[in-house]
RNA sequence: GGGCGUGUAGCUCAGUUGGGAGAGCGCCUCGUUCGCAACGAGGAGGUCGGGGGUUCGAGCCCCCCCACGUCCA
């Protein structure tokens, strides 16, 4: 059996058994900011296991990309010296929400594995286990999970090969300290002898050599577990399973290890024709074989579920994955970089499972990897260059005295490693081979130091977790979203207060709370769109009995509005609620827009523009997406230009309520690919006859739209800016801020041309001619003072004197800065052959003081030093080279005093 | 989020406890040559990333911001 055959089996299974087949969701979790990456099937039901979301099935089945590197789970260090480490890999999962649990969950895996008619393992090579019992929360012990045993013996486990295995380690589950938390129960699979890492012959089950390989995790939510660490028994058991598909295709195709599957193999043979090594001869090569075969999936993926690498966060972790699938690469294979090469392998292989590999978001995966492969060979040449200047006085050292071994210090290394980001194997390597020892010890206290810091500065994530209240009130009823029809709705039924002391039925007049309606006109803050504000009135809405400041969703199906009372208010109240009219028409044109500007944006720069985050507000809008390079002005000038094209056509939008697998094979743009809590979702459509396809632009999406384009009136970007690497912003705003703008910029333009007394198309020529005249004025202006610094020298060198046979000249002059004063001295010290000479000038009520020695006396007579001792009489100091110094002061009036005393000081010096 | 590093001419970079903004390559003009390369002479080209501060004086010191590189979380 293939792979794909594995991995379709698996979801065909449970579909015949009524399990909705869900598609994996992103590797990047949008909506939970505790998670790094995807990094199990369960991921994207975490809150409907919690009850804070309801879905129209209640079991499912999935194959889930999942990623383990960085964070809590990080494997990143052992992919590749192990049979069964992966970066990147897919989990196949069965999930009951409360319909089956433990007999059902275990007969199906039982037949799944072991039917003739599906996966096929014999019996004799397989292992259950069940939780064996343990205290799992204080005071509390539960026993050994006997019903689980007693339904694998059922379906026809043998009873010596159903283990219980005590303690929370192994077969206990929990989400986190507090919430769900159940046993778990597991199949191993005994992969014989070969398997052991330890040559073992004959172990027995439980030894961790490598033979026995657990191939299928079956979790039990069976209990809550409370802050006071209180276990009760949920009410409605869940389930929640997962299978390695790459150890059961190993199994299935009887292989050791993973990597030998057709999974990976594929891979590891593109890998081949790229360098002389083979896969399988040499153990010190093959763990980089491995290594590039798994960071190309790993890669691949990532950015076509829009990671981009950068210097933090999700990307740096997948640059960190990248770069050392091509530092391994480059093991293999000096010749030339090939890890680009090897991720259009992955999508070809994977193109089948992932259409996405090859639609526009795998398209630029290959550009993405080769342009890192071109910054990373930049990183490596800087770092090893100065690797060189490090080591070589290293082995200079060595050279004059052999006996005493070179230390490559751990702090100089780690600066390397960590301000130029060279690899550290490099610096290893390069020691070793010059029989330079390496400070390993001192390089680890290094990093220790900097893993402190970091640490030290990290607040945590401050996560609002939802009121239980809420969690509790989403059971009975949902917000029923009115505001797609206008800004006021009436009768709405108050259906709880909550306080930040928890749920109460009325509040007084001027109290601060969250109210839930069984109805609202006021928009939640959502998918970028910030929320309403307004009022709620009495149905006659002739009394605001509150002030409605914002609304958001605590859980995905409520809304809570923040109010302050304006009257006492209480439970089953009816209000009348009013957003108001002209922030939401605000927010209704900018969110078209930014719709609109999301299409051309694809239209213009390519179909690689990915939305990876959106703000619409009122007086502006917020958009970033993925793309390599600055958007430079033609192109944005043409996206305002087809922008405010599609609003001049005044297309009327079209929103509809579909089925989401059919939305997306419209061609509708998803973005958080996370999580479609239901199988209908709203679409908003810009038809435009013009386009190929029938509509300008088709977006999931939950906002509020103007309902003609014309409505929007006019679209301008105000920025592009980059927010990180690969990522670009883009702000713009539209309709009557638009305009102001525009009047506002026509207005500034306007009093700067009247300054210049040009017109306002020639005001660009006028500047340029002001500055050509400034700058020819300043050259002349030099030229000028030049020659009148020329002209006086005579003159002042008349007044020179002769001090011990060396000529002095201090003299004040006036009329000259700094640099004409320099001038003057060159000019002075070139005429007097030999000698000293101070000038002084006054200039804006401050001294400045030039000192100039010629060069054969210097070694006598210092500039700066003489200048010093002069500018201390004008209330100043200064200092410079021995041939030129200056100084400045203050007291202007001292001039003449301070000059005098040149002549005794030079007598002094000499 | 916290470190470290970098930002100077079109490009690659130098610039010493703060005191004349430079080199190489490229570009323009002239010379040499039948012509080109090479060579010789001359020249243009700089908000020293931006802003503030300290100082008589800042490319250099201090603070803030931006971009890029890199490590840690």
């Amino acid at each position: 059996m293939t792979g794909n055959e594995v991995r379709k089996t698996f979801l065909r299974f449970f579909e015949e058994r009524a399990h909705r087949v869900v598609r994996s969701s992103s590797l990047m979790p949008t909506n939970d900011p505790t998670l790094l990456f995807t990094n199990a099937g369960m991921n994207q039901f975490k809150d409907v296991f919690l009850g804070l979301e309801q879905r129209d099935y209640r079991t499912a089945t999935s194959c889930q990309k999942c990623v383990r590197a960085g964070g809590k789970h990080n494997d990143l260090e052992n992919v590749g010296f192990t049979n069964r480490h992966h970066t990147f890999f897919e989990m196949l999962g069965n999930f009951s929400f409360g319909e089956y649990f433990k007999k059902d969950a275990i007969a199906y895996a039982m037949e799944l594995v072991t039917s003739a008619k599906w996966y096929g393992i014999p019996l004799d090579k397989l292992y259950f286990t069940v939780f064996g019992g343990a205290e799992v929360a204080p005071g509390t012990v539960l026993d050994t999970d006997s019903e689980a045993a007693a339904h694998w013996a059922s379906v026809g486990a043998p009873k010596d090969r159903i283990i219980p295995v005590p303690g929370l380690k192994e077969n206990f589950w929990a989400m986190g300290d507090t919430g769900p938390c159940g046993p778990c129960s597991e199949i191993h699979y005994d992969m014989g002898p070969d398997a052991s890492d330890q040559d073992h012959k004959d172990c027995e089950f439980g030894c961790e050599c490598g033979r026995y390989v657990e191939i299928w995790n079956l979790v039990f939510m069976q209990f809550n577990r409370d802050a006071d660490g209180k276990i009760s028994p949920l009410p409605k058991p869940c389930v929640d399973t997962g299978m390695g598909l790459e150890r059961v295709t190993a199994v299935m195709q009887g292989k050791v290890s993973n990597f030998d599957t057709d999974l990976f193999m594929p891979l590891i043979h593109k890998a081949e024709e790229f360098t002389l090594a083979r896969y399988g001869r040499d153990p010190k090569v093959d763990p980089s074989f491995r290594i590039v075969a798994d960071h190309a999936r790993a890669t691949t993926f990532l950015i076509a579920d829009g990671v981009m690498p950068s210097n933090e966060g999700r990307g740096y972790v997948l640059r960190k994955i990248m770069r050392r699938g091509m530092r391994h690469a480059r093991v293999l294979g000096p010749e030339k970089p090939f890890f680009t090469e090897l991720v259009l392998a992955v999508r070809e292989l994977m193109a089948d499972a992932y259409p996405e590999l090859m639609g526009s978001a795998g398209a630029h995966v290959p550009k993405v990897v080769s342009e890192e492969e071109r910054r990373f060979t930049r990183t490596l040449s800087v770092g090893l260059a100065k690797l060189d200047e490090d080591l070589a006085p290293l082995i200079e050292a060595m050279k004059s005295s052999p006996r005493n071994p070179a230390v490559y210090g751990g702090a100089p290394a780690f600066k390397l490693y960590d301000t130029y980001g060279l690899p550290l194997d490099f610096i290893v390597d390069a020691s070793r081979d010059l029989g330079i020892a390496f400070d390993q010890a001192g390089f680890d206290r290094a990093m220790e130091e900097q893993r402190t810091r970091a640490k030290a500065s990290w607040k945590g994530v401050a996560r609002d977790v939802a009121n239980p209240a809420y969690a509790k009130l989403a059971d009975t009823f949902r917000t029923e979203p009115d505001f797609y029809f206008g800004t006021k709705t009436r009768d709405c039924r108050i259906e709880a207060i909550i306080t930040k002391y928890g749920p109460v039925n009325e509040i007084a007049k001027g109290a601060e709370a969250e109210i839930v309606l069984d109805r609202t006109s006021i928009y939640s803050e959502s998918g970028g769109q910030v929320a309403d504000t307004g009022g709620f009135y009495d149905n006659s809405e002739s009394l605001e009995v509150a002030e409605v400041r914002g609304a958001y969703y605590p859980v995905t199906s409520l809304i809570a509005h923040r109010i302050v009372a304006k009257e006492d208010l209480h439970v089953g109240d009816r209000v009348a609620t009013v957003a108001d009219p002209e922030r939401r028409a605000r927010n209704m044109r900018n969110h078209t827009a930014t719709h609109l500007m999301n299409a051309a944006l694809r239209n213009i720069l390519g179909t690689h523009v990915k939305q990876s985050g959106s703000l619409v507000a009122p007086d502006h809008l917020r958009f970033d997406f993925s793309h390599f390079a600055a958007v430079d002005p033609s192109e944005i000038a043409e996206i305002e230009q087809q922008v405010n094209e599609e609003i001049r056509k005044d297309l009327e939008i079209r929103t509809d309520i579909m089925n989401i697998d059919e939305a997306l094979a419209s061609g509708a743009l998803a973005f958080f690919g996370d999580k479609y809590p239901e199988a209908n979702v709203r679409v908003v459509t810009i038809p435009d006859a013009a386009s190929p396809r029938g509509f300008y632009s088709k977006e999931l999406c939950g906002g509020t739209h103007v309902s003609r384009t014309g409505a929007i009136g006019l679209f301008k970007i105000l920025a592009e800016q980059s927010t990180a690497a690969g990522i670009r912003r883009i702000e713009a705003i539209s309709g009557d801020r638009a305009l102001s703008d525009y009047q506002r910029a026509l207005q500034t333009l306007r009093i700067a041309a009247g300054l210049l007394n040009a017109s306002e198309d020639g005001l660009i020529d006028a500047i340029e001619r002001q500055v050509d005249a400034l700058k020819a004025l300043e050259r002349q202006l030099d030229t000028l003072k030049r020659k009148a610094a020329g002209s006086q020298a005579p003159g002042l060198l008349e007044q020179a004197r002769e001090v011990k046979g060396v000529r002095v000249l201090a003299a004040q002059v006036s009329g000259f800065d700094r640099e004409a004063l320099r001038q003057l001295v060159d000019s002075l010290r070139q005429k007097i052959g030999s000698g000293v000479i101070v000038l002084a000038s006054a200039e804006d009520g401050k001294v400045a003081l030039i000192t100039g020695v010629t060069k054969d006396l210097t070694p006598k007579l210092h500039a700066g030093k003489i200048v010093q001792e002069i500018a201390k009489l004008v209330g100043g100091s200064g200092g410079g080279k021995p041939d030129l110094a200056e100084a400045g002061g203050k007291d202007t009036s001292a001039i003449e005093k301070a000059l005098s005393t040149v002549y005794p000081l030079v007598d002094r010096l000499l």
